[in-house]
RNA sequence: GUCAGGGUGGCAGAGUGGUCAAACGCACGAGUCUGUAAAACUCGCGCCCGAAAGGGCUACGGGGGUUCGAAUCCCUCCCCUGGCA
Protein backbone atom coordinates (compact mmCIF):
# COMPACT_ATOMS: atom_id res chain seq x y z
CA UNK A 1 0.00 0.00 0.00
CA UNK A 2 1.36 3.61 -1.28
CA UNK A 3 1.70 5.68 1.81
CA UNK A 4 -0.91 8.20 3.32
CA UNK A 5 -0.79 11.27 4.43
CA UNK A 6 -3.07 11.70 7.52
CA UNK A 7 -5.72 12.81 8.10
CA UNK A 8 -8.01 11.81 5.30
CA UNK A 9 -11.34 11.89 4.41
CA UNK A 10 -12.73 8.93 2.13
CA UNK A 11 -16.31 9.62 0.83
CA UNK A 12 -18.51 7.01 0.88
CA UNK A 13 -18.83 5.08 -2.32
CA UNK A 14 -20.89 1.93 -0.87
CA UNK A 15 -22.08 0.20 -3.90
CA UNK A 16 -18.79 1.34 -5.43
CA UNK A 17 -20.00 4.03 -6.77
CA UNK A 18 -19.92 7.51 -5.94
CA UNK A 19 -23.50 8.38 -6.58
CA UNK A 20 -23.99 11.18 -9.49
CA UNK A 21 -20.11 10.68 -10.59
CA UNK A 22 -17.30 8.09 -11.84
CA UNK A 23 -13.99 7.68 -10.62
CA UNK A 24 -12.21 10.24 -12.72
CA UNK A 25 -14.62 12.82 -11.62
CA UNK A 26 -13.80 11.68 -7.68
CA UNK A 27 -10.10 11.64 -9.13
CA UNK A 28 -10.44 15.05 -10.14
CA UNK A 29 -11.41 16.26 -6.72
CA UNK A 30 -8.33 15.35 -5.38
CA UNK A 31 -9.92 13.08 -3.07
CA UNK A 32 -7.24 9.99 -1.76
CA UNK A 33 -9.87 7.53 -1.48
CA UNK A 34 -13.09 6.49 -0.88
CA UNK A 35 -15.03 3.72 1.16
CA UNK A 36 -17.11 1.04 0.19
CA UNK A 37 -19.59 -1.12 1.89
CA UNK A 38 -19.25 -5.21 2.15
CA UNK A 39 -23.14 -5.58 2.83
CA UNK A 40 -24.27 -3.98 -0.31
CA UNK A 41 -21.40 -5.15 -2.62
CA UNK A 42 -21.97 -8.71 -1.77
CA UNK A 43 -25.64 -8.78 -2.88
CA UNK A 44 -25.17 -6.80 -5.61
CA UNK A 45 -22.65 -7.37 -8.21
CA UNK A 46 -21.71 -10.28 -5.65
CA UNK A 47 -18.49 -11.33 -5.07
CA UNK A 48 -18.01 -13.79 -8.49
CA UNK A 49 -18.00 -10.87 -10.45
CA UNK A 50 -15.44 -8.59 -7.73
CA UNK A 51 -13.15 -12.23 -7.78
CA UNK A 52 -13.82 -11.64 -11.76
CA UNK A 53 -11.79 -7.99 -11.53
CA UNK A 54 -9.50 -9.37 -8.80
CA UNK A 55 -11.12 -6.73 -6.05
CA UNK A 56 -13.16 -3.68 -6.28
CA UNK A 57 -10.64 -1.32 -7.26
CA UNK A 58 -10.52 -2.80 -10.78
CA UNK A 59 -14.28 -3.39 -10.93
CA UNK A 60 -14.66 0.36 -10.25
CA UNK A 61 -11.26 1.76 -12.33
CA UNK A 62 -10.09 3.55 -8.77
CA UNK A 63 -6.69 3.52 -8.25
CA UNK A 64 -6.49 5.58 -4.77
CA UNK A 65 -6.98 3.90 -1.23
CA UNK A 66 -10.30 1.83 -0.14
CA UNK A 67 -11.10 1.17 3.23
CA UNK A 68 -14.25 -1.15 2.52
CA UNK A 69 -16.52 -0.93 5.86
CA UNK A 70 -17.85 -4.21 7.68
CA UNK A 71 -21.94 -3.89 7.47
CA UNK A 72 -22.26 -2.65 10.82
CA UNK A 73 -24.02 0.30 9.93
CA UNK A 74 -26.19 -1.79 8.28
CA UNK A 75 -26.70 -3.71 11.69
CA UNK A 76 -28.28 -0.64 12.97
CA UNK A 77 -30.23 0.78 9.66
CA UNK A 78 -31.54 -2.22 8.03
CA UNK A 79 -31.83 -5.13 10.91
CA UNK A 80 -32.57 -3.02 13.98
CA UNK A 81 -34.69 -0.62 12.22
CA UNK A 82 -36.36 0.03 8.43
CA UNK A 83 -39.15 -2.06 7.18
CA UNK A 84 -37.69 -5.43 6.62
CA UNK A 85 -36.26 -6.12 10.44
CA UNK A 86 -33.55 -8.92 10.64
CA UNK A 87 -32.60 -10.94 14.01
CA UNK A 88 -29.27 -10.32 15.31
CA UNK A 89 -27.81 -13.34 17.35
CA UNK A 90 -23.98 -14.17 18.39
CA UNK A 91 -23.65 -15.94 15.58
CA UNK A 92 -23.85 -12.86 13.12
CA UNK A 93 -26.66 -11.02 11.47
CA UNK A 94 -29.62 -11.87 9.25
CA UNK A 95 -31.03 -9.16 7.04
CA UNK A 96 -34.47 -10.17 5.15
CA UNK A 97 -33.80 -8.25 1.42
CA UNK A 98 -36.99 -9.14 0.48
CA UNK A 99 -39.71 -11.40 1.38
CA UNK A 100 -38.25 -14.50 0.96
CA UNK A 101 -34.81 -13.60 0.41
CA UNK A 102 -32.12 -12.73 3.05
CA UNK A 103 -28.95 -13.49 3.79
CA UNK A 104 -26.29 -14.29 6.67
CA UNK A 105 -23.53 -12.05 7.54
CA UNK A 106 -20.87 -13.46 10.57
CA UNK A 107 -17.89 -11.72 11.63
CA UNK A 108 -15.92 -13.96 9.19
CA UNK A 109 -17.93 -13.73 5.99
CA UNK A 110 -17.34 -9.64 6.18
CA UNK A 111 -13.56 -9.74 6.64
CA UNK A 112 -13.69 -12.85 3.81
CA UNK A 113 -15.47 -10.76 1.89
CA UNK A 114 -13.24 -8.07 2.49
CA UNK A 115 -10.15 -9.92 1.22
CA UNK A 116 -12.05 -10.43 -2.04
CA UNK A 117 -12.74 -6.79 -2.36
CA UNK A 118 -8.95 -6.45 -1.88
CA UNK A 119 -9.19 -3.24 0.21
CA UNK A 120 -6.47 -1.11 1.76
CA UNK A 121 -7.83 -1.12 5.29
CA UNK A 122 -10.74 -3.20 6.59
CA UNK A 123 -13.11 -2.54 9.67
CA UNK A 124 -14.63 -5.19 11.62
CA UNK A 125 -18.19 -6.49 11.66
CA UNK A 126 -19.63 -4.80 15.22
CA UNK A 127 -22.87 -4.96 17.32
CA UNK A 128 -23.89 -1.07 16.65
CA UNK A 129 -24.89 0.05 19.93
CA UNK A 130 -28.82 2.13 18.76
CA UNK A 131 -28.80 5.90 20.08
CA UNK A 132 -31.61 5.48 22.43
CA UNK A 133 -29.90 2.46 23.92
CA UNK A 134 -29.89 1.86 28.07
CA UNK A 135 -27.08 0.67 30.15
CA UNK A 136 -27.67 -2.92 29.92
CA UNK A 137 -28.69 -2.97 25.91
CA UNK A 138 -25.47 -0.70 25.59
CA UNK A 139 -23.69 -3.68 27.36
CA UNK A 140 -24.96 -6.05 25.41
CA UNK A 141 -23.70 -4.57 21.87
CA UNK A 142 -20.09 -4.19 23.45
CA UNK A 143 -20.20 -7.72 24.39
CA UNK A 144 -21.31 -8.85 20.76
CA UNK A 145 -18.75 -6.13 19.67
CA UNK A 146 -15.63 -7.74 21.12
CA UNK A 147 -16.54 -11.12 20.61
CA UNK A 148 -17.57 -10.87 16.65
CA UNK A 149 -13.81 -8.77 16.92
CA UNK A 150 -11.92 -11.38 18.04
CA UNK A 151 -13.18 -14.04 15.41
CA UNK A 152 -12.84 -11.20 13.09
CA UNK A 153 -9.27 -10.75 14.13
CA UNK A 154 -8.64 -14.61 13.82
CA UNK A 155 -10.65 -14.68 9.98
CA UNK A 156 -8.20 -12.11 9.16
CA UNK A 157 -5.08 -13.87 10.14
CA UNK A 158 -6.21 -16.91 8.46
CA UNK A 159 -7.04 -15.12 5.49
CA UNK A 160 -3.63 -13.17 4.95
CA UNK A 161 -1.95 -16.60 5.39
CA UNK A 162 -4.04 -18.72 3.00
CA UNK A 163 -3.56 -16.13 0.59
CA UNK A 164 0.41 -15.20 1.09
CA UNK A 165 -0.65 -11.70 1.75
CA UNK A 166 2.70 -9.97 2.34
CA UNK A 167 1.32 -6.42 2.28
CA UNK A 168 -1.31 -6.49 4.76
CA UNK A 169 -4.15 -4.79 4.70
CA UNK A 170 -4.99 -2.61 7.73
CA UNK A 171 -7.64 -3.89 10.46
CA UNK A 172 -9.91 -1.85 12.31
CA UNK A 173 -11.70 -2.29 15.60
CA UNK A 174 -14.64 -0.20 16.61
CA UNK A 175 -15.79 0.72 19.58
CA UNK A 176 -19.43 0.73 20.40
CA UNK A 177 -21.21 1.33 23.80
CA UNK A 178 -23.30 4.12 23.47
CA UNK A 179 -22.75 7.69 25.49
CA UNK A 180 -21.88 4.93 28.36
CA UNK A 181 -17.73 6.25 29.07
CA UNK A 182 -17.02 3.55 30.81
CA UNK A 183 -18.64 1.20 28.45
CA UNK A 184 -16.75 2.90 25.59
CA UNK A 185 -13.30 2.57 27.91
CA UNK A 186 -13.73 -1.50 28.52
CA UNK A 187 -14.81 -1.99 24.49
CA UNK A 188 -11.73 0.15 23.32
CA UNK A 189 -9.79 -1.58 26.10
CA UNK A 190 -10.68 -5.34 24.74
CA UNK A 191 -10.19 -4.20 21.59
CA UNK A 192 -6.51 -3.17 22.03
CA UNK A 193 -6.42 -6.48 23.70
CA UNK A 194 -6.77 -8.57 20.55
CA UNK A 195 -5.07 -6.23 18.75
CA UNK A 196 -5.64 -3.84 15.92
CA UNK A 197 -4.09 -1.14 13.71
CA UNK A 198 -6.53 1.06 14.89
CA UNK A 199 -9.74 1.99 16.54
CA UNK A 200 -12.86 3.02 14.92
CA UNK A 201 -15.29 5.26 16.50
CA UNK A 202 -18.51 3.60 16.10
CA UNK A 203 -22.08 3.90 16.79
CA UNK A 204 -24.21 7.15 16.58
CA UNK A 205 -21.15 10.12 16.97
CA UNK A 206 -24.35 12.67 17.60
CA UNK A 207 -26.01 13.02 21.01
CA UNK A 208 -29.65 13.88 21.80
CA UNK A 209 -28.90 17.53 22.06
CA UNK A 210 -27.60 17.18 18.13
CA UNK A 211 -24.26 17.71 19.14
CA UNK A 212 -21.35 16.18 18.61
CA UNK A 213 -20.28 13.84 21.28
CA UNK A 214 -16.44 14.87 21.49
CA UNK A 215 -16.37 13.16 24.89
CA UNK A 216 -16.83 9.60 23.21
CA UNK A 217 -14.52 11.23 20.80
CA UNK A 218 -11.46 12.36 22.73
CA UNK A 219 -12.19 9.01 25.34
CA UNK A 220 -10.96 6.67 22.28
CA UNK A 221 -8.42 8.88 21.13
CA UNK A 222 -6.38 8.82 25.04
CA UNK A 223 -7.06 5.12 25.41
CA UNK A 224 -5.59 4.18 21.82
CA UNK A 225 -1.99 3.00 21.67
CA UNK A 226 0.16 5.73 20.07
CA UNK A 227 0.63 3.55 16.69
CA UNK A 228 -2.96 3.44 16.72
CA UNK A 229 -4.90 4.64 13.92
CA UNK A 230 -7.99 6.79 14.85
CA UNK A 231 -11.03 6.25 12.65
CA UNK A 232 -14.26 8.35 13.04
CA UNK A 233 -16.87 6.08 11.17
CA UNK A 234 -19.64 8.30 9.46
CA UNK A 235 -17.77 11.36 10.70
CA UNK A 236 -18.84 14.06 9.94
CA UNK A 237 -19.22 17.89 9.58
CA UNK A 238 -16.04 20.12 8.59
CA UNK A 239 -15.91 21.42 11.97
CA UNK A 240 -16.44 18.08 13.60
CA UNK A 241 -13.56 16.92 11.44
CA UNK A 242 -11.42 19.54 12.46
CA UNK A 243 -12.13 19.09 16.06
CA UNK A 244 -11.55 15.33 16.08
CA UNK A 245 -8.24 15.88 13.81
CA UNK A 246 -7.06 18.06 17.51
CA UNK A 247 -7.90 15.07 18.98
CA UNK A 248 -5.74 12.95 16.99
CA UNK A 249 -7.42 11.59 14.60
CA UNK A 250 -6.65 9.92 11.57
CA UNK A 251 -9.59 8.81 8.85
CA UNK A 252 -12.88 10.23 8.13
CA UNK A 253 -15.71 8.77 5.83
CA UNK A 254 -19.11 9.74 5.80
CA UNK A 255 -22.35 10.54 3.48
CA UNK A 256 -22.39 14.69 3.72
CA UNK A 257 -20.87 16.36 1.43
CA UNK A 258 -22.17 13.35 -1.57
CA UNK A 259 -25.81 13.50 0.16
CA UNK A 260 -26.14 16.85 0.83
CA UNK A 261 -24.50 18.02 -2.97
CA UNK A 262 -27.51 15.94 -4.29
CA UNK A 263 -30.30 16.90 -2.07
CA UNK A 264 -28.92 20.58 -2.71
CA UNK A 265 -26.87 21.87 -0.13
CA UNK A 266 -23.30 23.41 -1.03
CA UNK A 267 -20.33 24.06 1.33
CA UNK A 268 -18.53 26.87 0.54
CA UNK A 269 -15.68 28.78 2.21
CA UNK A 270 -16.20 32.27 3.99
CA UNK A 271 -13.10 32.95 2.28
CA UNK A 272 -11.79 35.35 -0.86
CA UNK A 273 -9.59 32.67 -2.37
CA UNK A 274 -8.40 29.35 -1.10
CA UNK A 275 -4.89 30.86 0.47
CA UNK A 276 -6.93 32.82 2.96
CA UNK A 277 -9.43 30.08 4.02
CA UNK A 278 -8.98 29.51 8.03
CA UNK A 279 -10.42 26.45 9.04
CA UNK A 280 -9.34 27.92 12.51
CA UNK A 281 -11.84 30.31 12.33
CA UNK A 282 -15.42 29.07 14.34
CA UNK A 283 -17.09 29.83 10.98
CA UNK A 284 -15.11 28.94 8.22
CA UNK A 285 -17.84 28.00 6.02
CA UNK A 286 -21.44 28.22 5.25
CA UNK A 287 -24.21 26.37 3.32
CA UNK A 288 -25.27 27.26 -0.17
CA UNK A 289 -28.40 26.21 -1.38
CA UNK A 290 -28.37 26.57 -5.39
CA UNK A 291 -31.89 26.63 -6.13
CA UNK A 292 -32.78 29.83 -4.09
CA UNK A 293 -34.06 32.69 -6.31
CA UNK A 294 -31.55 35.20 -5.72
CA UNK A 295 -28.84 33.05 -7.50
CA UNK A 296 -30.64 32.86 -10.74
CA UNK A 297 -29.27 35.88 -12.24
CA UNK A 298 -25.93 35.66 -10.00
CA UNK A 299 -23.36 34.76 -12.93
CA UNK A 300 -20.31 34.37 -10.20
CA UNK A 301 -18.74 31.45 -9.63
CA UNK A 302 -20.25 29.11 -6.25
CA UNK A 303 -17.11 29.43 -4.55
CA UNK A 304 -13.95 32.23 -4.87
CA UNK A 305 -12.18 29.75 -2.72
CA UNK A 306 -12.65 26.51 -4.76
CA UNK A 307 -11.00 24.85 -7.91
CA UNK A 308 -13.29 22.26 -8.61
CA UNK A 309 -14.88 21.56 -11.80
CA UNK A 310 -17.79 23.66 -10.78
CA UNK A 311 -16.37 26.75 -9.73
CA UNK A 312 -13.72 27.30 -12.26
CA UNK A 313 -16.49 26.53 -15.43
CA UNK A 314 -19.79 27.43 -14.35
CA UNK A 315 -22.22 30.27 -12.53
CA UNK A 316 -24.35 30.08 -9.78
CA UNK A 317 -26.90 31.08 -12.55
CA UNK A 318 -26.10 28.20 -14.53
CA UNK A 319 -26.40 25.17 -11.44
CA UNK A 320 -29.34 26.81 -10.16
CA UNK A 321 -31.12 26.56 -14.05
CA UNK A 322 -29.62 22.88 -13.57
CA UNK A 323 -31.07 22.31 -10.28
CA UNK A 324 -34.43 23.53 -10.80
CA UNK A 325 -34.79 21.98 -14.07
CA UNK A 326 -33.58 18.78 -12.63
CA UNK A 327 -30.90 17.81 -14.24
CA UNK A 328 -28.78 14.96 -13.56
CA UNK A 329 -25.56 17.25 -13.77
CA UNK A 330 -26.48 19.78 -11.56
CA UNK A 331 -26.06 15.94 -8.77
CA UNK A 332 -22.48 15.57 -10.33
CA UNK A 333 -21.23 19.10 -10.52
CA UNK A 334 -22.43 20.01 -6.67
CA UNK A 335 -21.25 16.19 -5.48
CA UNK A 336 -18.01 17.44 -7.22
CA UNK A 337 -18.05 20.32 -5.58
CA UNK A 338 -18.74 19.16 -1.86
CA UNK A 339 -16.10 16.22 -2.45
CA UNK A 340 -13.43 19.22 -3.19
CA UNK A 341 -14.46 21.37 0.02
CA UNK A 342 -13.58 18.40 1.51
CA UNK A 343 -10.64 17.46 0.09
CA UNK A 344 -9.26 21.05 0.21
CA UNK A 345 -10.03 20.88 3.95
CA UNK A 346 -8.27 17.92 4.61
CA UNK A 347 -4.91 19.64 3.02
CA UNK A 348 -5.69 22.37 5.07
CA UNK A 349 -5.66 20.08 8.22
CA UNK A 350 -2.48 17.94 6.78
CA UNK A 351 -0.71 21.42 6.13
CA UNK A 352 -1.38 22.97 9.98
CA UNK A 353 -0.97 19.56 12.27
CA UNK A 354 -2.25 19.90 15.43
CA UNK A 355 -0.88 16.43 17.07
CA UNK A 356 -0.88 13.99 14.26
CA UNK A 357 1.41 11.53 15.06
CA UNK A 358 0.87 8.44 12.72
CA UNK A 359 3.50 8.70 9.88
C1' G B 1 -76.38 30.54 -35.97
C1' U B 2 -77.47 25.79 -33.62
C1' C B 3 -76.69 21.35 -30.58
C1' A B 4 -73.40 19.23 -26.90
C1' G B 5 -69.62 19.68 -23.12
C1' G B 6 -67.10 23.05 -20.12
C1' G B 7 -65.39 27.61 -17.03
C1' U B 8 -62.69 25.69 -9.46
C1' G B 9 -56.55 28.33 -5.87
C1' G B 10 -49.76 29.88 -9.87
C1' C B 11 -50.79 25.30 -13.24
C1' A B 12 -53.37 20.66 -13.79
C1' G B 13 -57.61 18.55 -11.80
C1' A B 14 -61.41 16.28 -7.93
C1' G B 15 -65.74 18.03 -5.62
C1' U B 16 -71.83 18.77 -7.51
C1' G B 17 -76.82 21.76 -1.23
C1' G B 18 -74.06 21.75 4.87
C1' U B 19 -68.53 17.51 7.27
C1' C B 20 -65.07 23.14 1.66
C1' A B 21 -60.34 27.72 2.43
C1' A B 22 -61.81 23.35 -1.22
C1' A B 23 -58.83 16.06 -2.41
C1' C B 24 -54.47 14.16 -5.24
C1' G B 25 -50.52 15.94 -8.13
C1' C B 26 -47.18 19.76 -10.04
C1' A B 27 -44.98 24.42 -9.13
C1' C B 28 -43.33 27.52 -5.18
C1' G B 29 -41.31 28.40 -0.02
C1' A B 30 -38.86 26.72 4.62
C1' G B 31 -36.20 22.85 6.88
C1' U B 32 -33.68 18.00 7.75
C1' C B 33 -29.63 15.00 6.22
C1' U B 34 -23.24 12.18 9.97
C1' G B 35 -19.68 3.78 8.75
C1' U B 36 -26.17 5.78 2.11
C1' A B 37 -33.08 1.15 2.20
C1' A B 38 -31.75 8.62 0.52
C1' A B 39 -31.37 12.63 -7.18
C1' A B 40 -34.74 11.34 -0.31
C1' C B 41 -37.79 13.01 3.50
C1' U B 42 -40.65 16.61 6.64
C1' C B 43 -43.46 20.96 6.99
C1' G B 44 -45.88 25.21 4.74
C1' C B 45 -48.56 27.13 0.59
C1' G B 46 -55.98 33.00 -0.07
C1' C B 47 -55.63 37.49 3.43
C1' C B 48 -55.62 39.23 8.66
C1' C B 49 -55.22 38.44 14.27
C1' G B 50 -52.95 34.65 17.75
C1' A B 51 -47.32 31.38 20.87
C1' A B 52 -51.13 27.84 20.25
C1' A B 53 -55.98 26.19 20.41
C1' G B 54 -58.73 29.02 17.54
C1' G B 55 -61.17 33.32 15.37
C1' G B 56 -62.39 36.97 11.41
C1' C B 57 -62.62 38.28 6.19
C1' U B 58 -62.55 37.24 0.95
C1' A B 59 -62.90 33.28 -2.87
C1' C B 60 -64.85 28.22 -7.10
C1' G B 61 -66.13 33.19 -14.85
C1' G B 62 -69.69 38.20 -13.98
C1' G B 63 -74.50 39.65 -12.09
C1' G B 64 -79.09 38.29 -9.87
C1' G B 65 -82.20 34.62 -7.31
C1' U B 66 -83.97 30.09 -4.26
C1' U B 67 -82.47 28.35 0.75
C1' C B 68 -81.47 28.56 7.73
C1' G B 69 -77.15 27.37 4.47
C1' A B 70 -74.65 27.43 -2.47
C1' A B 71 -68.34 25.90 -5.68
C1' U B 72 -72.70 22.72 -5.78
C1' C B 73 -79.89 24.34 -7.53
C1' C B 74 -82.51 28.29 -10.85
C1' C B 75 -82.27 32.80 -14.25
C1' U B 76 -79.21 35.82 -17.13
C1' C B 77 -74.75 37.60 -19.35
C1' C B 78 -69.58 36.72 -20.86
C1' C B 79 -65.84 33.25 -22.43
C1' C B 80 -63.66 28.36 -24.14
C1' U B 81 -63.87 23.45 -26.72
C1' G B 82 -66.11 19.98 -30.14
C1' G B 83 -70.23 18.23 -33.81
C1' C B 84 -73.73 20.30 -37.42
C1' A B 85 -75.08 24.43 -40.57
Amino acid sequence: MKKINYPVFFPDATRAVLKATDSTDIKGTNTPGILVNTLHLSINPGGRIIDKYQGVRKFMNWDGFVISDSGGFQVMSMAKSGPRKGTITDRGVTFYLTNNKKILLTPEKSIEFQFRLRTDMMVVLDDFTPPKANFNEARETVERTVLWAKRSKDEFEKQCVERKLKDKPLLFGVVQGGEYLDLRRICAEKLIEIGFDGLGYGGWPISENGKFNYDVAKLIADIAPKNYLIYGLGVGKPEEIVGCVQLGYHIFDCVLPTRDARHGRLYIYEATSMDKINIRSPKFYKYYVPSKQEHFGDTRPVSQACDCLLCKNYSRGYLAHLFRIKEISALRLATIHNLRFYSILMEKLASTPAKITQA
